[in-house]
DNA sequence: GCGCTGTATTGACAATCTTCGATACAGCTC
DNA sequence: GAGCTGTATCGAAGATTGTCAATACAGCGC
């Protein structure tokens, strides 16, 4: 497919430019439970360190066998919280021959990030 | 007790300077459980919007029986999720009188969201 | 084709989380 | 004191989550 991660239920990527920061306006149950599955995605420190590992690579992209040991977890948990992660809008995968690069979306965490800020 | 919310296991609170953000360093496993830990209570849409609205509130500040009637929720349940909220660093809690008034933590949201920040 | 290597999916289990009703506690008013 | 009101805690039920071993799939080299 050519647009991707435009999953199941909602686009879990759009949250960008949707709303202002929590504290400004009250949340409507919609947004809330939009930035929450955003949030959920990032709320475990597997995630968080893939995250940061994945920044801190070579030309910011780790396959999965990068990955795998300075985690210390199995592969298949280690795929499993990278398919969470592609689907929530902060990774983007990509396959060359056998394996599997993993990327951070530019702004992603930005995104999520603006919505947190109190100023 | 007079410092409060520095609870059982970790002080959940002091993430503020402790660490750069996710993608500039790795985290160590330590720094990744502490701000999962901030993001998960953070994760849920009942605690967004309760923070949406205590901080959209007159004086920035609301007590429960404020809060109950439009989350939709019952009050036990608001009361575990503010207590969770309170926990974790976002609220404070001060009574006066029969009412327990919860009040944004200031700078609380935006040391997460620092940690989050790419720039 | 066959085997190998890297990755993804499946199925299961344990642990955690969200929610509620029932109940306990705290502080007011009378 | 007794009764009321606002809030917190307890206990339980259902759903979700994190993890793994086993297995399936995909793409390479021979």
């Amino acid at each position: 497919m050519l647009t991707m991660a435009s999953s199941t239920l909602l686009p879990l990527t759009d949250i960008s430019a949707c709303c202002s920061p929590i504290t400004r306006e009250t949340l409507d149950s919609e947004q809330a439970e939009l930035l929450a599955r955003k949030l959920k995605a990032l709320a475990d420190p597997a995630r968080l360190r893939l995250i940061s590992i994945v920044a801190a690579s070579e030309d910011a992209e780790a396959c999965v066998c990068d990955l795998t040991e300075p985690i210390g977890l199995s592969q298949p948990t280690v795929s499993h919280h990278l398919k969470l992660l592609t689907e929530a809008g902060y990774l983007t995968r990509s396959q060359r021959g056998n394996w599997a690069y993993y990327r951070l979306v530019p702004g992603a965490l930005d995104s999520v990030a603006e919505l947190l800020v109190t100023a």
